[in-house]
DNA sequence: TCTGGGGTCCTAGGACCC
DNA sequence: TCTGGGGTCCTAGGACCC
């Protein structure tokens, strides 16, 4: 069998572990930039909160006291996604972490009884230890387990656990599920469907695979073998990250060069830092723009554009560099731009970079790599002390909306010893 | 006024190869 | 005039996930 861990609203449930008072309220969390709603409790999502929501729309309601709001607290989830998965891998033979709040369980060879016992201990000791509220699905595949975790969620009297393991089961759930929320169908295959008269995913598994394949592709397919209780999905999902983008929306439209060059800057320092922390290197930067899509009254201009270095690498001047090149090809005078990103591709590991054999930067490089070392050595997640001068001073986040942010209860002692 | 960020995978079409 | 069959690689765009 598989097991879904999967967090309870969990950026919610981070704000009030640190916050027992929100416990009951109607709390959101929105994206950077105070943009949009995305986390909510079980209490605002019975107001009808949306997720995904702009903040504006439901700013009356915080302005008169019915819904509480918290700025995103990246810093803090992300620990508190550590701690979670440090329990889960004590546990169960195997843990594919899925996202910051979910993890896939992969649980061959122990019986189900034995598999619902461990899940049920497991849920409460990550309660007790961390504060974070965690349901379980098991079932024969990763869709069917994301399916009774749904359950779990949904009903108290599962207590957390649910579990789909014979086919009577597994058609009763499939009934009860609106093919909208079959994880892999989206919002553009979801309402096609429905007109097609299917409402539910036991409609789906109903008709003819090959059908499915020959309208919806490989995934549709792989998605109605899940459903069937045939495993499609495999660990597989689970590498090396072949691709690490940092980017943001800007408070302000930025049509100044000058401006973007350093803000771009930051982005590439940023991905450069992200490959050195997990050992790797890349061979190509890419750097895109957008203007402001809601803005219809505005000239609009989305490009984008990939350059390929010589040599694999991970130094930030040399990914900085890359970059701003890639910055200056793409940029129009005249355009209002809203966001911009730095993707970078190609990645290999760090100790797999393969020289070339005419290399003139090769001390340069040398250099490079011992000046990013020190970098690294000073600077964190919280405090960028040592940067290139194209950077702008402070912190690469800086500029970005936080009105309703809590303490960073996880990275500062002053904060711990407040909540104590 | 305000509308997120970070990922993965697949597909179709063009350019090119023999 | 007629104009195959089998590939690879790259790119852009679409669809999905949390």
């Amino acid at each position: 069998m598989i097991a879904l861990a999967d967090c309870n609203n969990f950026f919610v449930s981070c704000e009030r572990a640190f916050q027992p008072q929100l416990e009951g309220k109607p709390v959101v969390v929105l994206s950077n930039n105070d943009g949009c709603v995305v986390a909510r409790s079980n209490e605002s999502k019975a107001m009808g909160i949306k997720m995904g929501t702009p903040f504006f729309q439901v700013k009356d309601l915080v302005d008169e006291g019915k819904l509480v709001v918290r700025s995103s607290n990246y810093t803090l989830y992300g620990d508190l996604s550590r701690r979670v998965m440090s329990i889960l891998r004590d546990t169960y033979p195997a843990v594919e972490a899925y996202s910051i709040d979910e993890a896939f369980l992969p649980s061959d060879g122990i019986d189900v009884p034995t598999l619902q016992h461990i899940s049920r201990e497991t849920i409460v000791k990550i309660r007790r230890w961390t504060g974070i509220p965690v349901s379980v699905g098991i079932a024969h595949t990763r869709t069917l387990a994301k399916i009774a975790n749904h359950f779990a969620k949904k009903y108290p009297a599962y207590h957390g656990v649910c579990t789909i393991d014979n086919d009577e089961k597994r058609l009763k759930a499939l009934s009860l599920t609106p093919i909208d929320d079959v994880w892999g169908i989206g919002w553009r295959w979801g309402p096609k469907l429905r007109k097609w008269g299917v409402n539910t995913a036991l409609d789906f598994v109903n008709i003819n695979s090959g059908a499915i394949y020959s309208a919806m592709g490989i995934n549709g397919l792989r998605t109605w073998k899940e459903l069937s209780g045939i495993r499609a999905i495999t660990s597989e999902v689970i590498q090396r990250r072949q691709s690490i983008c940092t980017s943001r929306s800007f408070a302000d439209m930025i049509s100044d060069i000058g401006e973007l060059e350093k803000r771009v800057a930051d982005f590439a320092a940023k991905c450069a830092q992200k490959l050195r922390q997990e050992g790797s290197a890349a061979y190509c930067v890419c750097v895109f723009l957008y203007t402001n899509r809601f803005r219809e009254d505005l000239r609009q201009h989305y490009p984008c554009t990939t350059v390929k270095l010589p040599v694999a690498c991970n130094s930030t001047k040399e990914i900085v560099d890359a970059a701003l090149m890639a910055l200056h090809s793409i940029y129009l005078e005249g355009f209002q731009y809203k966001k911009a990103g730095v993707v970078v591709t190609d990645i290999i590991e760090e100790e797999a970079v393969q020289g070339v054999l005419f290399d003139y930067d090769l001390e340069m490089r040398d250099k490079q790599d011992a000046l990013s070392k020190v970098m690294d050595r000073l600077n964190t997640d919280s405090a960028q002390l040592l940067r290139l001068a194209t950077q702008r001073p402070g912190h690469y986040a800086d500029g970005i909306r936080r009105e309703h942010c809590s303490k960073p209860f996880s990275t500062s002692w002053k904060d711990m010893i407040e909540v104590k």
